[in-house]
DNA sequence: TTGCTTTTACGAAATGTTTCGTATACTTTT
DNA sequence: AAAAGTATACGAAACATTTCGTAAAAGCAA
């Protein structure tokens, strides 16, 4: 199967290297790691010149501090780095879910008290949900209050 | 009217000195400040031992971190801090309200990318709600989803 | 070829966070 | 009264995070 490639995706067709660290434990990641995961998420493998650039439209970054970063990030195992030719190709090596429910776990803990409730109730208020979304929601709750719809 | 006095209200009663300082633009607070915040929150106006007493139930810390990091959030307008004698009594100034929505919308954002109902989904399927707990949720589900009963 | 651009590597400064040792003063116990 | 215990203040070490300057190598354009 093919299919056509994205602008930073015509410079993988050369990869020469693949570095792979084993499993660990994960640290929470830090708030600059963070913003960069979340880019790396959502785009997909992409080379530190991608990352930089969607960094910067939410605020100023040197180039060389984003690549600090993700080698930094690699060597902590975060993110994976591959070589077309002379530039790297990143990806996040851990979940965006394994990530989420850690943070999540810890702000319920820290600064909800333990209370999903509050949390969830918080969440929904603040931030408006589409009609789709409240049924999604719905569907779960019925589905966690017990057995058969 | 009168009250039983807790434990730690017991040195209270002679209060001199009220440090104030005025509201200001909030940072994020780091973990360790977050750690002490939910033992204030908890607890309300304690002494700072009583903070390291619950702080040393979850993990080993020494008295005079505690005691340092209670001034330094007193600097930063964290707390607030009273006088009884020789002992200062700390209070939480920033409302776990405030906190939890700021913490709240900087994880929907960075690891959630923005969407509430996956945070929700997430913290209800990974954490145990009781029966009350999912029906105050859809009761506020019922007053988002359009007006009337 | 020669110079301009883009890339990674690396060290280190700047900043922020956490921890604790030591000093000093006051209170309580012996 | 002396000793032991309990307070706060403060400096500084240890550590972690973020930022960027500089260098060297590779690719590109004239």
């Amino acid at each position: 199967m093919f299919r056509i490639l994205l602008p930073y995706e015509i410079f993988r067709n050369n990869i020469n290297q693949v570095i792979m660290m084993q499993e660990n434990v994960i640290k929470k990641p830090t708030d600059a790691e963070l913003e960069i995961l979340s880019v790396l998420w959502e785009f997909g493998p992409i080379t530190v010149r991608f990352v930089n650039d969607q960094l910067n439209k939410r605020r100023e970054v040197g180039y060389t501090t984003t690549l600090k970063m993700l080698q930094i990030m690699s060597e902590k195992g975060l993110v994976s780095r591959e070589m077309d030719g002379r530039t790297h190709i990143y990806s996040a090596r851990i979940s965006q879910e394994k990530i989420q429910g850690k943070l999540l776990d810890r702000l319920l803990e820290t600064a909800f008290g333990g209370s999903a409730q509050k949390l969830v109730m918080q969440a929904l208020g603040n931030h408006s949900s589409s009609k789709e979304e409240l049924e999604e929601i719905k569907k779960l709750i019925r589905r966690l209050e017990g057995g058969k719809p």
